[in-house]
DNA sequence: CGCAAAACTGACGCGCGTGTCAGGTTGGGG
DNA sequence: CCCCAACCTGACACGCGCGTCAGTTTTGCG
């Protein structure tokens, strides 16, 4: 077998070992068990568990990264904003295995991968919150704590990205982008 | 020492000890070292490792669960939900340390313990969903699926309480109140 | 003060998962 | 067909953290 396919086929196995026991469950055996290989194998691919687990989470993140473009207020917003959540429930879709990792399991494996994952959703947080500020000054974004905001529709959406991948839900990709745009632009209780 | 109280004082250390390191990377070595009491003495109040940090988290969610009221749709639902918002965030500033555990670090201690920070979420969810469905049908609450409704309610709840314990953020207690409220009600995007 | 019960101690043995490495297998070029 | 290099194997030794328990100290009661 080629040595970038049998790479591939620890990693692939890997991932469905972590989805299903959680990081600290899923023991090396387990994996080379799973992929079909001795535990040595395993070695000659990969410096221990704790960095394959950091590959197949840092590859997602790259991806999520590359599925949110910013917002140019001098187009359509409300169109760009649908397409940027309809890229991210689709990739969450195609990936879900994965990042279920990222949203239960990326957490406690470590101080340092604890403060990647926070990097990350970090830069994600600040770069809406410029976009929100900007949205207020323009008069598109209603008045309040932009970073409050940004906090919040990133938990929104880490939410429902979480339902999506525990329970069943990927269904209706369609009618969940709709129900996050809605809420985004009228909230939920109707006004006074 | 009175027995009440070492028990205390254990759970005392041992909470602060795994908002420290996490649950994984938290040895009863250090529990005890910090309590300062033998090793031994530990296995007299507690069963094990986890069975001290179930009990911390059981607590919690006790106190959580009583910080949430029904609210009744006669009166001021406003005035109520703020009071709910509010009570909720009180108890996240009073008690950051064990919610950051129970926010950070309950997650992948055991498929058990998973199931059981996942009913107690279930139950908010439907508590939550059947008020909003309620207020849907009074026309206190804007159409949609109310389902969906309160997972994005949830989450930019628990995506803020997460921002309060690991970042500084109790200086603000109101504001992070009005805040959520003011989502609720207008969301983000001001009309087309 | 004396003594028993209750509380505490910490060295120890055990089990588990890890990473290694000496030896085996495979396959392709000569 | 043979040989060597690349690749794979899995038994093993090691370290870590856990839970125990025989022995020590403290408490409080007669």
């Amino acid at each position: 077998m080629e040595k970038g396919q049998r790479r591939q086929q620890i990693l692939t196995h890997a991932r469905q070992v972590f989805a299903r026991s959680g990081y600290h469950a899923a023991k090396v055996d387990d994996i080379v068990a799973a992929a079909g290989v001795a535990r040595g194998t395993f070695y000659l691919y990969f410096e221990d568990k704790r960095a394959i687990f950091e590959e197949i989470v840092d590859r997602l993140l790259v991806r999520f990264g590359m599925a949110i473009s910013r917002v140019d207020p001098k187009g359509d917003v409300g169109a760009q904003v649908q397409d940027n959540i309809r890229g991210i429930v689709r990739l969450l879709v195609e990936e879900r295995v994965t990042t279920k990792l990222l949203l239960s399991d990326a957490h406690g494996v470590d101080h340092a991968f604890d403060r990647k994952i926070q990097l990350f959703f970090d830069q994600v947080h600040s770069v809406l919150e410029e976009a929100l500020a900007e949205g207020q000054e323009r008069g598109i974004v209603g008045k309040g704590d932009a970073h409050l905001q940004a906090t919040m529709i990133i938990g929104a959406l880490k939410e429902i990205m979480h339902e999506v991948v525990v329970r069943g839900w990927d269904d209706d990709e369609e009618a969940i982008v709709a129900g996050l745009f809605a809420f985004l632009k009228r909230g939920v209780l109707t006004g006074e």
